[in-house]
DNA sequence: TATGAATGAGCATTCATTCAT
DNA sequence: TATGAATGAATGCTCATTCAT
């Protein structure tokens, strides 16, 4: 239909150029403090150009989380966690997602940040933390069903890994070998001696 | 010093109104979307007053962090932490952080958007947290030392606790009995069987 | 309660000076080709003063609509037609409309242009001029009745009047003693002789 | 001279396109509210397609009125009135007059609003205006110095007629068989007896 | 003939801030 | 202490117009 001529495939880089752009400066500065001039010059383009490629501003930040969001990799991510070991499969799991987090770590900021004000954002991202710890609770307790696992609270167990490891980016903790150390602390627990009934 | 005049009353009772109103709505809608102008009609104040009790919009919200800060709250709850049993410190210590996070809401919320944008609150922030967790590894450390726990990544699990119940609150998850949950997790850990050496 | 203080005489002084321009601005170049700007360079004022004192553009022009209107004068023109004989009565009538038209001749051309476009001053604009056309044609009625005038098509004669002279006024004919003339044309006829049952 | 090729068919079919959506959109928003991406996506055409046929926003508005107008309809009208009773005539007139305005509705509503703000149209419609009212003042003359009317002002008259009939429109006063009875109160009056020297 | 990306000035509106009263 | 009129820069957005394709 629309030919794929060298102006379409132009027009299509510029929109990823204003994706881009607007990723790094909304989660620089705030979408509030992001001025579409600001914008406009990130990219070289003329001001009004934006609104060829995005209805409004608001819209242009849909795009964003849209085609820049995390999402799609964390629900890859947690896709058929593998009937193995959890020792294993949370390790890999916190790597994996602590890998994702350092790369994706613009639209993580933003994301954070927009959830706080814009009730829309928010719904929609406690909806997906549900979906994942879900998933991951879920694993838990087929390990536990398992006889891997002691009973225990098993979403608990799931937001405590999840949010430690989002916490340590957005407050800047040097990442290191966390997603390590915390599963271990969650796996075994810190105490010397449990009492196990 | 200063004569507790009925004017003087007045003038303190105003700066109070001001900075009430402004956690509110700056947690709300986040900093850069309150107005001068709505804090004017939330107050029933004219516009012009706010700047007879702070020098800036900046200047307020400096000051709804500093006299609306949790963290000479926080501070309180990590001074000497008594050599008593990690199972009970931990559960109190996690129920009471968990208190001051439901009663402080606004206060978290707003630092928890800003430090996303703003460098030096971000800053000031990463310190407060560095010193909160240093306090709960030390004492771990020392319940180490005393036999109690198991040597482990003190740091890591200091951290997992505060940020896991951070989450809760920025997440808006239900809270419920999940401190004490959370410390159970980690004081015992999930797996059924554990090799301590 | 306000106090009608130099300060607040200044504002209402404004207020007007800010009706005035726009009246005049407006029905000059219409309402869409005013800029804010325009109005601002006009009265001498920054350009966001005007906020101050209306809402929006389209409150201002509302304002201007309301507070400038011709409708109470056409109102009061038109209330107790008296007795007399319809030569008198009407030719009275259409020297002070016509006068009227000439002193809120901007107000008018407001009016005739925005009402093509703007579905509620239209609607309004109709309501009004039904009700001046109507009271006209009631008195018609009653001086047929008293046998002065022949039966006829009230309604059409009243509007017949009204509606020339504004069209005289929105074209620009030089208006002379056009009211007299028209009175006259539409009370004797052209003809010369008529035949009257 | 021009072959008339498909293309050349086309790019004529175009013009006319351009030209009935512009009329169409210019008489309901008004020329300044209408916006060139309007017109185009009206059309189905691309933005810039409008400026191979019209040089710009301004020439197509003149373009419109010179191809749209009612001006020749209204010089046809009249040209040539027939040496017959007033009656007659002047009822077949407005008649034809009302017939015309119906018909071309859109540019009389669109001529009416610009001639308010638009010098240039303003003048020609008064121009065209006085050449109308003219030919019928001739031949309300013309009927006078043949005994069938009175001696009157026949400009006035002139003007009553065609005044109002296209007041009728503007206002959107239901036409029905308002030109009959305009006709029939010009001519013969409202008065019950008129004293005739 | 036709497209639609690109421009840059202009628009209505908001806002932090100042200051005479 | 308190008011609210006034400022002027900035913001999101629109628009007539141009031009490479």
């Amino acid at each position: 239909m629309t030919p794929a001529t060298g102006r379409r495939i132009h027009a299509d880089a510029r929109r990823e150029q204003f994706l881009d752009a607007a990723l790094e400066l909304f989660s620089e500065r705030g979408f509030d403090a992001t001025s579409m001039k600001d914008l406009a010059e990130a990219t070289g383009a003329a001001p009004g150009l934006v609104y060829h490629y995005f209805g409004s501003k608001n819209e242009l930040l849909a795009a964003v989380l849209a085609e820049r969001s995390f999402f799609p990799k964390l629900r890859a991510l947690l896709a058929d966690l593998p009937d193995r070991p959890a020792a294993e499969v949370l390790t890999e799991l916190a790597e994996r997602f602590e890998a994702m987090l350092s790369e994706r770590e613009a639209v993580v900021r933003l994301v954070a940040h927009e959830a706080q004000t814009d009730g829309q954002i928010r719904a929609e991202l406690e909806r997906r933390i549900d979906d994942a710890t879900g998933a991951v609770a879920r694993y838990l307790e087929s390990r536990v069903a398992a006889g891997e696992l002691r009973p225990h609270d098993s979403v608990t167990a799931a937001r405590a890994i999840f949010f430690t490891l989002v916490m340590f980016h957005l407050t800047g903790t040097p990442a290191g070998d966390s997603p390590r150390c915390l599963v271990e602390v969650v796996l075994g627990g810190i105490a010397a001696k449990v009492d196990r009934g």
